[in-house]
DNA sequence: CGCGATTATCTGTTATAACAAGCATGTCCC
DNA sequence: GGGACATGCTTGTTATAACAGATAATCGCG
């Protein structure tokens, strides 16, 4: 049951607020928020933006995966599994070398292998592993969506220089340093 | 020798790699991924590095969020609705405002109404709209977070200089203009 | 008014994400 | 070589995301 009390304290009026920074410089994300404070800080601008574009470019890609019933994270895996060659992955070698995490592999390569794009086996040697290796339907899966992906990652960033790609790449590597690893 | 070659500035380039040789540039995310062949182009590299280091950021705070029983998009859901002061807004407004997209605002405004952070309320003049306003409880579970969310972010940023930050602000600005908006 | 088109939200349904507990090996150490 | 511990995956459960269709109110126009 929620309380639902009826608070005493009227929501506290976001009026005028005292001039917190000089808003000299009105930021592009803050218009696209309609936002009518300025960030607190460039580190929370910078976080905003970098959540903001993210989501925006895989919405993007996800629309384009749509059609060929696959999604970014089965992409991810099959592109994985492509990259590991005949002797497979387990699950932990797999979820350490997705993109973004994803706590439930199993299921993952289950959804996969009901569509026969992999395969899994039980590991000769250690039979606690499984062994998931691409199938043929899952290449040529792969061999079709492999262009939309590279064009339409191509068309989202193609407006921008060769050394500016640069320069955000070393940016975004160096941002990531403090954050821990997904796990 | 590196495969970058430097071509007359035309972004053009970038066509399928077939050279299995090691990179002659390892990239830090190449080894984070443990993949044996090097980016395919720049703009992948940069797509990559941009989901990878929002995903661990955004799973950071997650985890900073999850004592206080609250969500990154209820966070900013709050945020918003604090933001807009006692008019209250449409639901439409507040998927507009999201840093990233939800398509289901109205169960989304449902959960946090259970919790008693915001009231609904039918507009008065058009009555096909829903005006969502912040509660005293809700102000209060910002009051609480806001502190964990600033020093969060903060942390994860601040080995970067305000120059770099800058520089990262507007480059990520510029790579989103040709996106789509979340829709 | 009344009809159709439009807007804004809600509901139903399915799929996926997240978390926690469980089960089957494998390893180590005495 | 047998029991405690570690490892690797699976299963159960709940919450949320995603999408499509339904419902309700408003607006434009004759």
């Amino acid at each position: 049951m929620t309380p639902q009390k009826k608070s005493s304290r009227t929501p506290r009026d976001s009026g005028p607020r005292k001039n917190p920074a000089p808003a000299a410089k009105p930021s592009g994300l803050q218009a696209e928020l309609r936002q009518t404070k300025s960030f607190s800080s460039l580190h929370a601008e910078a976080f905003l933006n970098l959540v903001r574009t993210s989501a925006q470019m895989q919405h993007a890609l996800h629309l384009k995966l749509k059609p060929y019933g696959i999604t970014e994270t089965q992409y991810n895996s099959l592109r994985i599994l492509r990259g590991a060659g005949p002797h497979g992955l387990t699950c932990a070698e797999i979820g350490e070398r997705l993109v973004s995490r994803d706590p439930d592999i199993t299921r993952l390569l289950g959804r996969l292998e009901r569509e026969g794009l992999v395969r899994r086996e039980r590991g000769a040697k250690d039979r606690r592993v499984v062994l998931t290796r691409i199938t043929g339907a899952g290449l040529d899966r792969l061999k079709e969506t492999d262009p939309v992906v590279n064009s339409t990652v191509h068309g989202l960033l193609a407006h921008l220089s060769q050394a500016e790609l640069k320069t955000l790449i070393d940016l975004l590597e160096r941002a990531r340093r403090m954050a821990a690893p997904l796990k």
